[in-house]
DNA sequence: GACAGAATAT
DNA sequence: GATATTCTGT
């Protein structure tokens, strides 16, 4: 029955969702300690180095950049990201220090994203508001903006969900997320919505008994695995490159042996990241070293200073 | 003033 | 298109 069927997803997805300790953090300093120096930015070696991130990572035991989990990317060049980033790194001078201040784009992984989801879910559609979301992800240098946005996407997202299963127009006819190929859809398939999240209250007729499912707290979840989270996270970039996303049944679809892996320690990471100045990207990252690579993978070489930030749940909230 | 949500900019 | 920033209402 229907029931089953959430039960199984929501089980399954559970699986998926990453925990605290497997995500912890690591991370990456934004600023670069050439920048740092050349802005006369401290970077005490326990404390915060800048008011960006609270690296916990920067008191945090950092494994060798050699680090065996750490092959050098392949598509990531790193030069590519030096001189692109020259020209507002250290070097082009051009760009204030004020810049290098800015909050770095947040770049929403699938794993970020199941922790936004989840904690949506726990909070009810209702009370889901950035603040309290956010407080519920316990993601080191997640802020409100940052989930406002989101969840401003994310209800666009839900709306249109709804839309499709309402009117029953869309393809939508098998069930209420039917992922179409946009990349949004890409990302928030990631993270099943909730199905009551897609029906608009409590028709009569749908006559849903419980305004939600048996979410378990956030602190629950977080102790579950999430390996998998990481390989998706790399799979959600493979398959912007491969084409799509529902085949697992093929051999480069889901490898879930690779997934059950054991946890590739958190401890190493993303310090890469700090290596390439001017990059600002900001990725929540799980600790999986095997999906990180694709991380890096510049999302958009076109603006050339895109910046990505690394996040990562604190899981001390 | 803080926050949420929407609109707009990058 | 994704995310950040700004604007407006509460």
């Amino acid at each position: 029955m229907r029931e089953e069927e959430e039960t199984e997803w929501f089980a399954r997805w559970e699986e998926h969702l990453p925990s605290p300790e497997e995500l912890t953090p690591l991370s990456q300093t934004l600023i670069t300690p050439a920048l740092a120096i050349a802005f006369d930015i401290p970077i005490p070696a326990d404390g915060n180095p800048s008011p960006i991130l609270s690296p916990h990572f920067l008191h945090r035991p950092l494994p060798p950049p050699a680090s065996p989990h750490l092959p050098p990317p392949p598509d990531f060049e790193t030069s590519d990201l030096n001189s692109a980033s020259a020209a507002s790194g250290s070097g082009g001078g051009g760009d204030e220090p004020a810049r290098t201040l800015k909050r770095p784009r947040l770049v929403w992984t699938p794993q970020l994203h199941k922790r936004f989801v989840d904690a949506v879910a726990h909070l009810g559609i209702k009370n889901a508001v950035p603040k309290t979301i956010m407080q519920l992800m316990s993601v080191d240098g997640l802020t409100r903006e940052n989930v406002a946005s989101h969840l401003q996407k994310y209800r666009l997202y839900l709306k249109r969900m709804q839309g499709l299963s309402t009117s029953g127009g869309g393809g939508g006819g098998g069930g209420p997320i039917s992922a179409s190929d946009a990349a949004t859809d890409q990302l928030f398939a990631s993270a099943p919505v909730p199905h009551h999240f897609l029906s608009r209250r409590p028709v009569a007729g749908l006559g849903g008994p419980d305004p939600f499912l048996p979410y378990m707290p956030v602190t629950a979840l977080q102790h579950h695995q999430q390996i998998t989270a990481a390989m998706q996270q790399q799979q959600h970039y493979h398959q912007r490159h491969l084409g799509h996303f529902g085949s697992p049944t093929s051999g480069g679809g889901f490898d879930h042996g690779f997934l059950n892996r054991p946890a590739v320690s958190q401890s190493g990471m993303h310090q890469m990241l700090g290596a390439a100045p001017g990059m600002g990207l900001m990725q929540l990252t799980p600790s999986s070293a095997a999906s990180f690579v694709d991380d890096l993978e510049p999302a958009r070489g076109g603006s050339g200073e895109r910046k990505v930030l690394t996040l990562f749940p604190t899981g001390e909230d």
